[in-house]
DNA sequence: CGGCCTTATGATGTAAAAACCATAAATATA
DNA sequence: TATATTTATGGTTTTTACATCATAAGGCCG
Protein backbone atom coordinates (compact mmCIF):
# COMPACT_ATOMS: atom_id res chain seq x y z
CA UNK A 1 0.00 0.00 0.00
CA UNK A 2 1.40 2.99 -1.07
CA UNK A 3 -0.59 6.07 -0.95
CA UNK A 4 0.61 9.56 -3.47
CA UNK A 5 -0.40 12.59 -1.43
CA UNK A 6 -0.63 16.18 -2.67
CA UNK A 7 -3.70 17.88 -0.43
CA UNK A 8 -4.53 17.33 3.21
CA UNK A 9 -7.96 16.22 1.28
CA UNK A 10 -5.95 13.20 0.06
CA UNK A 11 -4.45 12.26 3.03
CA UNK A 12 -7.14 12.08 4.93
CA UNK A 13 -8.30 9.77 2.56
CA UNK A 14 -5.20 7.96 2.66
CA UNK A 15 -5.85 7.46 6.37
CA UNK A 16 -9.31 5.85 5.50
CA UNK A 17 -8.38 3.44 3.49
CA UNK A 18 -4.96 2.12 5.82
CA UNK A 19 -8.12 2.70 9.11
CA UNK A 20 -9.87 0.13 6.93
CA UNK A 21 -7.50 -1.58 5.87
CA UNK A 22 -6.70 -2.53 9.16
CA UNK A 23 -10.24 -3.29 9.83
CA UNK A 24 -10.33 -0.36 12.36
CA UNK A 25 -12.83 1.89 13.08
CA UNK A 26 -12.58 5.84 14.42
CA UNK A 27 -13.30 5.25 17.80
CA UNK A 28 -10.47 2.11 17.88
CA UNK A 29 -8.00 4.60 15.84
CA UNK A 30 -9.03 7.34 18.22
CA UNK A 31 -8.13 5.44 21.41
CA UNK A 32 -4.87 4.11 19.82
CA UNK A 33 -3.50 7.42 18.97
CA UNK A 34 -5.32 9.66 21.48
CA UNK A 35 -7.16 11.35 18.73
CA UNK A 36 -10.21 12.21 19.23
CA UNK A 37 -13.16 9.97 16.64
CA UNK A 38 -15.16 13.55 15.45
CA UNK A 39 -11.80 14.63 14.83
CA UNK A 40 -10.73 11.82 12.93
CA UNK A 41 -14.10 12.22 11.13
CA UNK A 42 -13.62 15.47 9.58
CA UNK A 43 -9.53 14.92 8.67
CA UNK A 44 -10.79 11.56 6.75
CA UNK A 45 -13.66 13.49 4.85
CA UNK A 46 -11.17 16.44 4.03
CA UNK A 47 -13.12 18.93 6.07
CA UNK A 48 -10.50 19.72 8.52
CA UNK A 49 -7.10 21.24 7.53
CA UNK A 50 -5.41 19.51 10.14
CA UNK A 51 -2.09 19.80 12.04
CA UNK A 52 0.38 17.88 11.11
CA UNK A 53 0.77 16.65 14.53
CA UNK A 54 -2.18 15.11 14.58
CA UNK A 55 -2.03 13.68 11.52
CA UNK A 56 1.60 11.70 12.15
CA UNK A 57 -0.40 10.50 15.23
CA UNK A 58 -2.50 9.25 13.42
CA UNK A 59 -0.19 7.63 10.66
CA UNK A 60 1.58 6.49 13.81
CA UNK A 61 -1.25 4.36 15.23
CA UNK A 62 -1.84 3.15 11.80
CA UNK A 63 2.30 2.18 11.47
CA UNK A 64 2.62 4.23 8.50
CA UNK A 65 5.08 6.59 7.62
CA UNK A 66 6.10 9.62 4.81
CA UNK A 67 8.40 10.22 2.31
CA UNK A 68 9.33 12.84 0.85
CA UNK A 69 10.54 12.79 -3.06
CA UNK A 70 10.39 14.98 -6.22
CA UNK A 71 7.24 15.27 -7.71
CA UNK A 72 8.37 15.16 -11.23
CA UNK A 73 9.27 12.65 -12.76
CA UNK A 74 12.65 11.65 -14.88
CA UNK A 75 15.06 13.94 -13.23
CA UNK A 76 18.36 12.21 -14.48
CA UNK A 77 20.34 12.22 -12.28
CA UNK A 78 20.18 11.32 -8.86
CA UNK A 79 21.47 13.66 -5.92
CA UNK A 80 23.80 11.56 -3.82
CA UNK A 81 22.50 12.99 -0.62
CA UNK A 82 24.84 12.36 2.39
CA UNK A 83 22.57 12.18 5.31
CA UNK B 1 16.39 13.24 -2.85
CA UNK B 2 14.04 10.81 -0.99
CA UNK B 3 13.15 11.73 2.57
CA UNK B 4 11.66 9.65 5.21
CA UNK B 5 9.71 11.69 8.08
CA UNK B 6 7.98 10.35 11.25
CA UNK B 7 7.39 13.60 13.28
CA UNK B 8 6.84 17.37 11.90
CA UNK B 9 10.24 18.11 13.25
CA UNK B 10 11.57 15.63 10.28
CA UNK B 11 9.29 17.44 7.72
CA UNK B 12 10.48 20.32 8.64
CA UNK B 13 14.27 19.09 8.19
CA UNK B 14 13.31 17.55 5.05
CA UNK B 15 11.85 20.99 3.84
CA UNK B 16 15.13 22.95 4.61
CA UNK B 17 17.17 20.32 2.87
CA UNK B 18 14.99 20.60 -0.22
CA UNK B 19 15.34 24.37 -0.18
CA UNK B 20 18.87 24.93 0.15
CA UNK B 21 19.11 21.98 -2.49
CA UNK B 22 17.40 24.53 -4.68
CA UNK B 23 19.66 26.99 -3.65
CA UNK B 24 16.67 29.27 -1.82
CA UNK B 25 16.63 31.29 0.54
CA UNK B 26 13.79 31.58 3.12
CA UNK B 27 12.42 34.62 2.16
CA UNK B 28 12.75 33.31 -1.52
CA UNK B 29 10.38 30.33 -0.40
CA UNK B 30 8.30 32.69 1.23
CA UNK B 31 7.53 34.42 -2.08
CA UNK B 32 6.74 31.22 -4.20
CA UNK B 33 4.58 29.71 -1.63
CA UNK B 34 2.82 32.44 0.21
CA UNK B 35 3.76 31.16 3.48
CA UNK B 36 5.91 33.81 5.44
CA UNK B 37 10.17 33.61 6.22
CA UNK B 38 9.40 33.65 10.12
CA UNK B 39 6.63 30.87 9.90
CA UNK B 40 8.96 28.61 7.49
CA UNK B 41 11.49 29.44 10.01
CA UNK B 42 9.92 27.70 12.74
CA UNK B 43 8.26 24.95 10.77
CA UNK B 44 12.21 24.50 9.68
CA UNK B 45 13.49 24.42 12.97
CA UNK B 46 10.77 22.33 14.23
CA UNK B 47 9.69 25.02 16.66
CA UNK B 48 5.84 24.89 15.35
CA UNK B 49 3.43 22.05 15.02
CA UNK B 50 2.45 23.24 11.69
CA UNK B 51 -1.01 23.18 9.72
CA UNK B 52 -0.69 20.29 6.78
CA UNK B 53 -2.21 22.70 4.41
CA UNK B 54 1.20 24.98 4.94
CA UNK B 55 3.45 22.05 4.46
CA UNK B 56 1.54 21.11 1.18
CA UNK B 57 2.34 24.76 0.54
CA UNK B 58 5.95 24.44 0.83
CA UNK B 59 6.08 21.25 -0.93
CA UNK B 60 4.36 22.58 -3.92
CA UNK B 61 6.58 25.42 -4.16
CA UNK B 62 9.40 23.07 -4.06
CA UNK B 63 8.14 20.67 -6.25
CA UNK B 64 8.33 18.41 -3.53
CA UNK B 65 5.48 15.29 -2.97
CA UNK B 66 4.44 13.29 -0.13
CA UNK B 67 4.31 9.48 0.23
CA UNK B 68 2.59 7.33 2.34
CA UNK B 69 3.72 4.11 2.77
CA UNK B 70 3.52 1.26 5.60
CA UNK B 71 6.51 1.32 7.77
CA UNK B 72 9.38 -0.49 8.72
CA UNK B 73 8.92 -2.72 5.34
CA UNK B 74 12.11 -4.44 4.31
CA UNK B 75 15.67 -2.53 3.90
CA UNK B 76 16.81 -2.16 0.24
CA UNK B 77 13.38 -0.88 -1.41
CA UNK B 78 13.31 -2.19 -5.16
CA UNK B 79 13.18 0.65 -7.38
CA UNK B 80 9.10 0.19 -7.69
CA UNK B 81 8.63 2.30 -10.77
CA UNK B 82 4.70 2.72 -10.69
CA UNK B 83 4.74 5.15 -14.33
C1' DC C 1 35.17 46.87 11.87
C1' DG C 2 30.75 48.11 9.55
C1' DG C 3 27.14 47.04 6.61
C1' DC C 4 24.41 43.45 4.15
C1' DC C 5 21.98 39.29 3.87
C1' DT C 6 19.84 35.46 6.10
C1' DT C 7 17.65 33.24 9.81
C1' DA C 8 15.64 33.24 14.48
C1' DT C 9 12.79 35.15 18.09
C1' DG C 10 9.23 37.62 20.39
C1' DA C 11 4.78 39.99 20.76
C1' DT C 12 -0.09 40.76 19.28
C1' DG C 13 -4.57 39.85 17.01
C1' DT C 14 -7.25 36.76 14.47
C1' DA C 15 -8.77 32.60 12.69
C1' DA C 16 -9.10 27.91 13.05
C1' DA C 17 -8.10 23.12 15.03
C1' DA C 18 -8.88 20.01 18.57
C1' DA C 19 -10.91 18.64 22.86
C1' DC C 20 -15.07 17.67 24.61
C1' DC C 21 -20.14 16.65 24.94
C1' DA C 22 -24.40 15.54 22.73
C1' DT C 23 -26.78 13.71 19.09
C1' DA C 24 -28.20 13.01 14.32
C1' DA C 25 -27.42 10.33 10.32
C1' DA C 26 -25.86 6.44 8.13
C1' DT C 27 -24.61 1.66 8.07
C1' DA C 28 -24.61 -2.90 9.52
C1' DT C 29 -26.76 -6.70 11.64
C1' DA C 30 -29.99 -9.52 14.07
C1' DT D 1 -38.29 -4.06 10.86
C1' DA D 2 -35.90 -2.92 14.95
C1' DT D 3 -31.53 -2.41 17.10
C1' DA D 4 -26.75 -1.83 17.61
C1' DT D 5 -22.73 0.10 15.71
C1' DT D 6 -20.26 3.42 13.23
C1' DT D 7 -19.65 7.88 11.34
C1' DA D 8 -20.97 12.72 10.81
C1' DT D 9 -22.45 17.10 12.56
C1' DG D 10 -22.96 20.88 15.60
C1' DG D 11 -22.00 23.74 19.68
C1' DT D 12 -18.69 25.61 23.25
C1' DT D 13 -14.19 26.28 25.18
C1' DT D 14 -9.31 26.10 25.01
C1' DT D 15 -5.25 26.00 22.50
C1' DT D 16 -2.31 27.24 18.87
C1' DA D 17 -0.69 28.42 14.15
C1' DC D 18 -0.27 32.06 11.05
C1' DA D 19 0.11 36.76 9.53
C1' DT D 20 2.23 40.72 10.67
C1' DC D 21 5.69 43.84 12.51
C1' DA D 22 9.93 44.64 14.80
C1' DT D 23 14.23 43.25 15.86
C1' DA D 24 17.96 40.35 17.44
C1' DA D 25 21.39 37.05 16.17
C1' DG D 26 24.36 34.91 13.00
C1' DG D 27 27.26 34.78 8.74
C1' DC D 28 29.71 36.65 4.93
C1' DC D 29 32.35 39.99 2.50
C1' DG D 30 34.18 44.74 1.41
Amino acid sequence: MKQLARSPREIGHAIRLARKDQGLTQKELASKSGVWQETISKIETGSSGAKLETIFNLLAALDLEITIDIRSKGSADAVDDIF
